[in-house]
RNA sequence: GGCGAGUUAGCUCAGCGGUUAGAGCAGCGGAAUCAUAAUCCGUUGGUCCGGGGUUCAAAUCCCUGACUCGCCA
């Protein structure tokens, strides 16, 4: 079989922010299927990068009393040193503020704008005077156009959900200075993206398999809403790479972040003698069967199936062979939060001491080929971790090397048993599991054959042979079958537990461990070492304490946009759903309220109420519409405790309610006030305020 | 609001037109004591989100509703 020839990429993290569990699914998930390229032998190479430029960086660095340069570097080191952590072994890992980086997008950029397919256009937009600098969406704060809620980022409403653009912001404000933005026009560069020459193109590309079905769907979405040309370019002060002939303007970081893939690679392939060229330009007759594959997440799928694409046919680059997309990771079901302590850092995780291919592993477990959300669901980690690779995987070497090494010499016999030849034959079935990215599949066929190996054991007895006079030929066999098993299941579980399979080498006295190994067993003879623990338990504690490590109780507000925590890549334009959807009244524990002084206090006018009547009121979800006797004057208010009570069991009740509160026109009518309840962040339910017995309605309460 | 994905055992998930719906974990009962209290055997547990429909046959296809999660406006 001819050898493969595959360039692959993970996407390229923000060098804004530290690497956490989120980001690890994507780097775990490509780790896992080139290790398994590599076992196979076939010829590839792994790059990624820091994506360093924009201006979160150039704003962030400031910040720190960093040039960009410096900001970059540190954050260089802190992901290189996760990355190894977890054992995710790039080829190269390299920097987008690199000369190679841009030279390839100064090329890429020549040949579009020669072939006409880069336009100048005027933009109007925000401009902070103070700090003299244009303000993307993010960078810019104001009342909301809809609702009229405060503070709202420049994009949309995070109180009533509409979406706009900066511009329709009421009264904004730069959040870098404060000031008041003004509208100023600017020459923008666009890659012109209408062009029907990348419309043709795309829709050739989409249909010719490189993308999942899902994702394929969704690129016909975005067909038929028509393709926009996109604004490639950014006007200085902004950290990045100038536009060549285009003086104090810059490429907007999206245009060099998939760039870097290439840059990293002409870096690597300077170092290994590659041919750089034969990889990366267009092949000039058909397939040469040199593969490119990127590994992205489902966020970033815009610019991955369609600028990405678009600018390297156009500019006579290869295209990519294959994008691949997964989903986002949840933890215990729900977005990862920061005041949950489930926004896990991966220095976190490898500083309280757990064990990187606990995580790698699980994650394994649950990978499939789509973009599907996964769930890292923290008493199932712990669950399915110490079962699977202590109790069943690691219980088989540990069970019976013992045999071996006590009674013969650490020498095995040479067997052959049906059972070897069935755990044998799965090689190709796994491999294609590997291969089309259903790693979950592939290790539920993985444990399958661990179980065997566990109940041939238990059949056998080899204790009980150990204690028979002459049996020592039986046992000497089946301790050597057990081993030969072992050895077989920590090669197929190799891709996933890279550390794990060199320990089993070394126990075993191996060489590295290769696919096509699959198809030998162990020499008669051969000698293999005393055993020692391959793997510890989780113990639940760990995850308790990785949890409260990470948990942030205090809820300082940001000044800047907080930084690129996200699964996504460029805070720049776009909101993370985290920092989103993420309310801070409702992260903020109820103790953090500022101080206020009596006087404050009494501006509030509580009133005691009896509810004269409850009712439903259609179309609400949660609202209940009640009317409120307050001791001669009746209101109407609308109350969001209809999943707490059934109407007919509040009518005749005492409660409190505000009574001076403005009244709020609702989409079901005026409510004219509020009645007080207690609820929790997370349950267990919402719970009037009722007044001690004997009080009447309309009583102050102060 | 539009589009998409999802909802299957206590938990995590398979199954995606065809025998009585599966696995792992958890639970329960037993065995075993080689092994990091690991392992093995047996077993309990499911109106496959609700409601309609198509079909000889539906968890699986269609329609509709609820909820969850995305993307877009």
């Amino acid at each position: 079989m001819p050898q493969k020839k595959i360039l692959v990429t993970s996407a390229l993290p923000y060098a804004n922010g530290a690497i956490h569990l989120g980001h690890l699914v994507e780097y775990i998930q490509t780790d896992i299927w080139v290790r398994f390229q590599k076992m196979r032998g076939e010829e590839v190479h792994y790059v990624c990068a820091d994506d360093t430029h924009g201006t979160p960086i150039m704003l962030r660095a400031e910040k720190e009393g960093l040039t960009p340069e410096q900001l970059i570097a540190r954050v260089y080191e802190e992901h290189t040193r996760d990355f190894a952590g977890f054992h995710v072994a790039f080829d190269n890992y390299y920097t987008t503020n690199s000369p190679e980086t841009q030279a390839l997008a100064n090329d890429i950029y020549l040949k579009l704008a020669a072939a006409g397919l880069v336009e100048v256009r005027s933009v109007e937009q925000f401009y902070d005077p103070v700090k003299e600098m244009f303000l993307p969406d993010r960078f810019i704060k104001g009342e909301c156009p809809k609702c009229g809620a405060k503070d709202q980022y420049g994009d949309s409403c995070e109180v009533c959900g509409s979406a706009y653009t900066p511009t329709d912001l009421i009264n904004p404000y730069s959040v870098v200075s404060g000031a008041k933005p003004v509208r100023r026009s600017s020459d923008h560069y666009f890659f012109r993206l209408s062009d029907t020459r990348c419309q043709e193109f795309l829709k050739r590309w989409t249909r010719s398999g490189t993308l999942q079905p899902e994702a394929a769907n969704k690129l016909d979405e975005w067909f038929h809403q028509g393709l926009a040309d996109w604004d490639i370019s950014r006007d200085a002060p902004y950290f990045g790479f100038e536009i060549p002939n285009a003086p104090g303007k810059y490429f907007y970081v999206w245009l060099d972040a998939p760039i870097g893939y290439l840059g990293s690679f002409k870096n690597l392939a300077a170092r290994k003698g590659l041919d750089f060229d034969a990889w990366t330009k267009a092949p000039v007759d058909g397939d040469d069967g040199i593969e490119m594959v990127h590994f992205i997440g489902k966020d970033i799928l815009y610019f991955h199936a369609l600028f990405w694409p678009a600018e390297l046919e156009m500019a006579g680059y290869r295209t990519p062979s294959k994008v691949f997309a997964h989903g986002f990771l949840t933890v215990n079901g729900e977005k990862m939060s920061k005041s949950r302590g489930t926004f896990i850092t991966a220095e976190s995780y490898l500083k309280l001491g757990l064990n990187p291919e606990w995580l790698r592993y699980y994650y394994a477990a649950k990978l499939g080929p789509t973009m599907e959300d996964i769930d890292l669901n923290l008493d199932d980690f712990v669950a399915r971790v110490n079962a699977d690779l202590v109790g069943k995987f690691v219980n088989i070497a540990s069970r019976t090397a013992g045999f071996v090494v006590k009674r013969f010499g650490g020498r095995l016999v040479g067997v052959d048993h049906p059972m070897l030849a069935e755990v044998r034959g799965a090689a190709t079935g796994i491999a294609a599991l590997y291969e089309e990215r259903e790693y979950g599949k592939a290790i539920r066929e993985i444990m399958r054959l661990t179980d065997l190996a566990n109940q041939y054991v238990d059949q056998q007895k080899p204790w009980d042979l150990a204690r028979q006079g002459g049996a020592e030929a039986r046992l000497h066999e089946v301790a050597s079958i057990a081993v030969n098993l072992f050895r077989l299941l920590a090669l197929y579980l190799k891709p996933v537990l890279p550390q794990l399979a060199a320990d089993v080498e070394g126990f075993l006295g191996v060489a590295p461990l290769a696919w096509s190994d699959a198809a030998r067993l162990l020499p008669e003879g051969h000698a293999i070492n005393t055993y020692r623990h391959l793997m510890t338990r989780v113990e639940p504690k760990q995850i308790e304490a990785l949890v409260a490590a990470n948990r942030e109780s205090l809820h300082p507000a940001p000044a800047a946009p907080a930084p690129a925590h996200s699964q996504q890549r460029h805070a720049e334009a776009k909101v993370h759903a985290e920092e989103k959807h993420a309310k801070p009244a409702a992260e903020a524990p109820a103790t953090q309220a500022p101080t206020i002084s009596i006087d404050e206090f009494g501006k509030i006018e509580l009133r005691v109420a009896r509810i004269a009547k409850a009712e439903h009121v259609e179309g609400a979800e949660k609202l209940l519409k009640l009317t409120l006797d307050l001791g001669g004057e009746t209101r109407t208010v609308f109350a969001g405790i209809k999943s707490a009570y059934d109407p007919a069991a509040l009518e005749g009740r005492l409660t409190v309610m505000v009574a001076n509160l403005a009244p709020r026109k609702m989409k079901f009518g005026l409510s004219e006030g509020m009645v007080l309840a207690a609820s929790g962040d997370q349950g267990p339910g919402i719970f009037l305020v009722a007044p001690d017995s004997g009080a009447q309605p309309g009583m102050r309460v102060k």
